[in-house]
DNA sequence: TATGAATGAGAGTTCATTCAT
DNA sequence: AATGAATGAACTCTCATTCAT
């Protein structure tokens, strides 16, 4: 009797393939944000979604599958009602509001997520061209936002692609500062490090 | 009392602990730097180091013990001298150079190894003090040579320690997308966006 | 993450964990008399069953539980029809009967396992708690059926719980020389030694 | 570093064959009397003894070679004075001398030692010889200390070989208990027994 | 569709023994 | 005589995956 049965939240349901997809790779996606990409197993998901390990490889080709998806799942909710906000709003205020929107305990998980993705894919090529894609995206609707500025006279002009990789791979450093806490980086530490660089580059 | 016996070897060398220590470490720090800490076991380290599994636990006390010293080791290779050349320099040129160092070819493993290291640290509470100290010591440095641009009147006035928070992260950040090459980013690329950032912040 | 793969096994039989688990226990204890604690594997116990070493760990903890319930068992099925027979007779037939179980043939197994427990328990605390908790048990039932001879005036009357300590002491010892068989004493004279000491202590 | 090196004592002495089995077989004899046979290695045995590995197999044979020697040490140490003495008195005395020496905090080691060497001949031919010869001289002292107590006078007539067998399992069997603890049992509880049995079987 | 028992390769580690020094 | 680095088989346990039910 080792334990390592699943919880039998309610024995042997059946649902559509979607339906079941769904729960084990939101249960992946908790595991993997408390315990990172080498720290959860099939079993473990499988135990955390309240199914067995054959319904994970009935759905899945394999675990890979699933973590790939809990990651994209994870980036798609955090991305897509935040880029839907920026999108209503003026360059000035969505600048500031996607610099508010950053480093916030919610978000936390996010950027775990996020760096062990970025790892995985120095190594695995299966992980490599959805990063592509999702990097380009996110850095792409940057400078859009910029050049949008620009066009109305509230950014200081330049080339905006060049400023929107400095912005990203700024967030993205003082992201690594803040999440491992040493040396002590806050939220709102790294926030006034980014409006200090958009006061700079942009004038904003 | 299990009655193992050893069959005659092909060969074997003897060496004394520091040399064999050195060797296996060497072994393991080309095997992460290719493959990443997860992708690495006792085992392939052994190989690749040319010796038996039971050497790499005589030597060490696990896996952990020589990846720690493998990180430990790149790190060293790469700061020691280069710090200890931009301590011969004035501010300005210090800074130029080290923007120059970066980012080159020969450095690739090393960001592969620091940011594999620091992925670990996030799970692995053995590596969390190492590499606080680490982050410490390289933040403190670029400050130092800001304070003396400072000083010396080449660098524009402000708060050496929240620029070079800044010019660390930007730096990480342009690693990260450098390594990754998708969207593409050249090693010029990431140094120009440096010298740029140390421009706008220090008139440098 | 590691990429194992299953290969075609040969075959398969499924079965619920309690029939696993006893098939299991069965083969470890026919190792374990025969090798001794010392001397069985995990993937000993595996071949023997007939399983894969996976099945092993799939049912137990480890091989430590495998062992506390092989003997757990070979107590259980030697003392458990024995004592439920003796509390069928009188304590004068009790008493010759419980003698003439003892130094046969088939107990011999029984007889190993209970010193090989014994001496386990001894280094591993582990194994006192329920060692101690059987060794209560068997000296009680032997006090208990003199108790029950002397209330029925057909054993001499004195300390009845002394007398089971020194009736199961040379129970023991006489159990060391014949299991040794060096120098030789056969289960009968065992059992004669037994039935002198009887006579001796309560006239039976 | 994994602190395996014996203690460098007096680094690289020179010693007589003789002299340094006996250290290498003392270390043994505290470490099997503290873990247990099961649980000493050669490396163990090596760095308490002060020496190296090679050291241990330069001069035995192999680790069984010292486990036996260890054993017969042991047994040497306590059984020769002790029977020395004995020689020295009437039967009557000798008698009682015995059960006083025995059972004493002293003699613990001596029993857990003998208890492991029962055991170890169980499953090891290598160790059934020896063990053969010291059961038969320790029953045979005890039957010729009883077989001048009867041309004496002093104690009852009666098979005295068959007297000797019943006090030897009396007092292995007693040992066990006494070792054990549980249920509890006192040396000088477990000497009363052996004085009561004297006194039914020998009139003593 | 779902289960969960079963698999076996491979993980890290231990250890008696060998042998170059 | 002594060392201690080196060996490699065997240890327990983990785990992604398979497959009979």
């Amino acid at each position: 009797m080792t334990g390592r049965r699943a919880v039998p939240a309610e024995k042997r349901s059946r649902h559509p393939t979607e339906v079941r997809r769904r729960q084990v790779v939101r249960a992946a996606l908790e595991l993997i944000s408390e315990q990172g990409i080498a720290g959860v197993s099939a079993r473990d998901i499988a135990r955390h979604a309240g199914v067995s390990p054959g319904t994970i490889t009935y759905h899945f080709s394999g675990v890979r599958e699933i973590i790939a998806e809990a990651i994209a799942l994870e980036i798609d909710e955090y991305y897509t009602p935040l880029m839907a906000e920026l999108r209503t709003l003026g360059p000035r205020e969505a600048l500031s509001r996607l610099v508010e929107a950053l480093f916030t305990p919610e978000t936390e998980r996010h950027w775990r997520m996020w760096f062990e993705y970025w790892l995985a894919g120095l190594h695995d090529d299966d992980f490599v061209d959805r990063q592509a894609g999702r990097y380009a995206t996110w850095q792409g609707q940057i400078r859009d936002i910029i050049v949008a500025g620009q066009d109305a006279g509230v950014f200081t002009s330049g080339d905006a692609a060049e400023v929107a990789v400095r912005f990203v791979a700024l967030t993205d450093g003082l992201a690594l500062q803040w999440l491992r806490g040493v040396p002590p980086l806050t939220g709102e530490q790294a926030r006034d490090h980014l409006r200090r660089f958009a006061a700079d580059e942009l004038g904003a």
